[in-house]
DNA sequence: GAGTGGTCTAGACCACCCC
DNA sequence: GGGTGGTCTAGACCACTCT
């Protein structure tokens, strides 16, 4: 009678191994950049073999948060790795290789939070919001505005100041001042006309076809900690996705 | 002197079990919707470990070449399958669950093709290709024109007609009409104002944004197969997209 | 040569599905 | 209960990196 109703609970030990892993990663034992015990050391740590750990660790690099370097040993995934400086940048041009962007900022304002933007974040209506933007130029044309939203009490006196004087991309910021990481991202693409504003800063007429990109970033345990809106002017540049 | 140049050309068993797997695959001896042989079959007729060729399925179903069930077996993924049904399509609603699109049907024409699409398909401009057109609608509103761009060879006598007669997505409708397997797309996408006719199939306003996502679609070994631009009206649905 | 991740094997046992 | 994929182990050996 009081019997629950079909609870398998089950859980392999590696996908265990692999939770304890992750809470190492965010507690800050091993950070970014780093790299972790070599994988016997593990396996006598957690008291298994060592496949067990291995297959702890695939899945992690699977994610990103890993990455293993044969002869070198595993790192904790950086923004300020070569390879992930823009891991999330998808605006590539129509032709040719991929174009890293200038970035130039724009303004910082404190703000109350609202409608989706704290629904996307989890905040209560009326919390407290950082809201900055910047502009990005692809071979010195400005292609993208972007705003980003952050909650107040997870980055504490940010200014445009401490911002600009980080050469490097906002995730990699965001890691070396404040210890966040962005793990994963959502995004919604739409076409919107141009607003005014928008419009004079990408150099197109009000009304112009721009493609808007609302961005949901989260860190461990799907924490969603940034939102932004990127405007993006898509004249010789795309927005490129592949599917599997 | 004559040494040639560094010529590591090491490939580990797996992958070598995992081409041969494909092969079979691409052969049409295990076909869509059917199971492959159990593994340890496929390690004797290898000559190769269990371990092995599990290490080969494993990265095909990452793939979503194969899909693996657990007491059942590992069956070959089918677009016409439930999981696949839609695998593609990225447009949802902004909120609320995902919503199946109803599709209808608009033309067909034979012609020659040219420019970046000869480029995308890898055929030589003025070759044969078909290019018929729909209509997607969710929940009653049409939202987005599809044109699609086949090369004529490898879909002989192919006619609105056939293509009606099919019920399910034009995946499915390509897998069992002519064995021609989707494995992967890559997609582009734009912003653009709507010209005339699609503005009138869509309802709007001519020069209103339109979401344009160009598509080119590959089966195995990553020959093009198919090339096709949807024009997708983004008022109360968007693309969704996952970053890792 | 030492240390790291990567491959491959063989075998035991478990979880899930269907008869 | 038999068949399938899934987990876990222990150990041998290989490939890559740096010293």
């Amino acid at each position: 009678m009081s019997t629950p109703p079909t609870l398998p609970a089950f859980r392999p030990l590696y996908d265990q191994i692999r939770a304890l892993l992750i809470q190492s990663l965010e507690s800050g034992e091993w950070k970014p950049g780093e790299a972790i015990p070599p994988e016997p050391d593990l396996a006598a740590r957690f008291g298994v073999s060592q496949g067990t750990v291995r297959k702890a660790i695939d899945a992690l690099a699977a994610d990103n948060l890993l990455l293993r370097r044969q002869g070198k040993g595993t790192f904790v995934a950086s923004h300020a790795g070569p390879d992930h400086r823009h891991r999330f940048l998808r605006i590539v041009p129509d032709e040719g290789p991929k174009v890293a962007p200038v970035s130039t900022l724009i303004d910082l304002v404190r703000d109350k939070v609202s409608g989706p933007v704290a629904r996307a974040l989890q905040l209560r209506p009326g919390s407290s919001v950082i809201r900055f933007r910047r502009l990005l130029a692809f071979a010195g044309r400005p292609l993208v505005l972007d705003e980003m939203v952050l909650p107040a009490t997870q980055f504490p006196r940010l200014t445009l100041e401490r911002l600009a004087e980080h050469t490097g991309s906002i995730y990699a910021f965001y890691e070396e001042a404040y210890g966040v990481r962005m793990i994963r991202a959502e995004e919604r693409l739409r076409s919107v006309a141009a607003e005014a504003e928008p419009a004079r800063r990408l150099g197109v007429e009000p009304g112009s076809p721009l493609l808007c990109v609302d961005r949901t970033a989260y860190t461990y345990g799907n924490v969603p900690v940034e939102w932004r809106r990127g405007l993006c002017l898509t004249d010789g540049y795309g927005y490129f996705n592949e599917l599997a």
